[in-house]
DNA sequence: CGAGTTCTTGACTACTCTCAAAAGCGGTGG
DNA sequence: CCACCGCTTTTGAGAGTAGTCAAGAACTCG
């Protein structure tokens, strides 16, 4: 268990680090510096993610003061080897950062500005709701509009002009750090938001299908955008 | 061990898949369907790649005839539990597909449509190099326009004009499926690409920084784009 | 040799970026 | 307590990249 500073940098750009953080408190994010001086944010991480950051690439730094269960990465192994409970544990975890990675390509890929932004507050919105970090439909967000444009892919001119036409538009407000859900509903429908990526991953049969023809594949992509 | 033919859904979007692929040849991908229609193909995979998909947003299927070995995702547990080397296995597999993840959410976030072309074929290049299937400098891609164009968040009139200036500028050249790199170093140069996040992921010392300021988080973000 | 898909081209629109500058907020020190 | 400084956010105007609509050419396959 160890302490971390807001604004400290846990793991440099370049550096190898081959440990596992278990986060107890605390914001965090991982991002990359591309040559050009331009910097992506490639996820946020909250109360109860496991994060590891085996990647060179990577840059890992503290958003808010926050504390974390560290291990080494090597142990995992043993650590998960005759205790399911443990390995169901770090799976779930892996799945669910999977699934925000996803969503994460999702959202630069195909989604507008507006829907981006919208689309990512309400993620942090359902995965604060699953530890219980929510303050009834409002949270504080730790990121500056300069951050959150690094994540979207926006410049922060945008990200301004965008927040203020989704307050406008009633949907959601960020000011101030603070992000309050205006009307749920709406913007969920508006997106096609399903909290359901996130988590309780119960499991299914696995399932399979025998279209075996290559129209299927693309006949959806019809409509851009 | 089991064969997969072209065109065919491995699973489908919605359904639940708890099974672990082990890619021995051929190529599928990964991508999910947003309500309106349009489709974000989020991953590709070739011979070597160890993919599973529980997430049930995703959809993966078979672009060439493909062969595999395919196994239930909760045996890996006890699998890799005393053997070393089929952990590491795993391990590096997992790690190699977050990289490659990674990369793809910068290529969306923060390069131009030019850039994220040359990048991913570039990457793909590099992929399959590790595994020894190109010839010389030039491979094939089964994808078409319409795929590569779901894949890199573009519109398919968009990725021909695309490919087209690529040609034009003497990188590389994507015709009839067929890429050649026609002048790797200054592709590689002009995107800042390395191919060192793809692989043979020595270990290394864990790293760590004291630097404490938040300005320097926020600092390299001041030329966009 | 069609039929269907894939790819290309053209003209126009629009979303996002860029450049520039000012206003708001927060902390420090006189 | 107020002036000042840096950072963050906002506003305005113009440029550029990528999307949309429409149609035609090229390729694949039976």
């Amino acid at each position: 268990m160890r302490e971390f500073s807001e604004g400290q940098i846990v793991k440099h750009q370049g550096a190898r680090d081959n440990q596992i953080y278990i986060i107890k408190s605390g914001w965090a994010m991982v991002y990359t510096y591309l040559p050009g001086g331009s910097r992506q944010v490639i996820e946020v991480c909250l109360p109860g993610d496991v994060i590891g950051t085996q990647i060179a690439g990577e840059e890992l730094a503290v958003l808010t003061a926050f504390s974390a269960w560290v291990a080494p990465a090597e142990g995992l192994p043993q650590a998960i080897a005759g205790r399911p409970s443990i390995a169901e544990f770090f799976v779930a975890a892996a799945v669910r950062r999977r699934a925000c990675m996803t969503a994460q390509i999702v959202r630069l890929g195909q989604r507008s500005a507006a829907d981006r932004t919208a689309d990512f507050l309400l993620e942090v919105d359902a995965r604060l709701r699953l530890v219980g970090l929510t303050e009834g439909d409002s949270f504080t967000l730790p990121l500056t509009q300069n951050e959150l444009a690094d994540l979207l892919g926006l410049t922060p001119i945008h990200m301004s002009r965008t927040l203020h036409k989704l307050r406008a538009s009633g949907l959601i407000s960020l000011k101030r750090q603070r992000v309050e859900i205006l009307n749920r509903a709406a913007a969920a429908e508006r997106i096609g938001f399903d909290p359901a990526y996130l988590g309780d991953a119960e499991d299914g049969a696995s399932t399979e299908s025998g279209s075996s023809s290559r129209e299927r594949i693309n006949q959806g992509a019809t409509s851009y955008n």
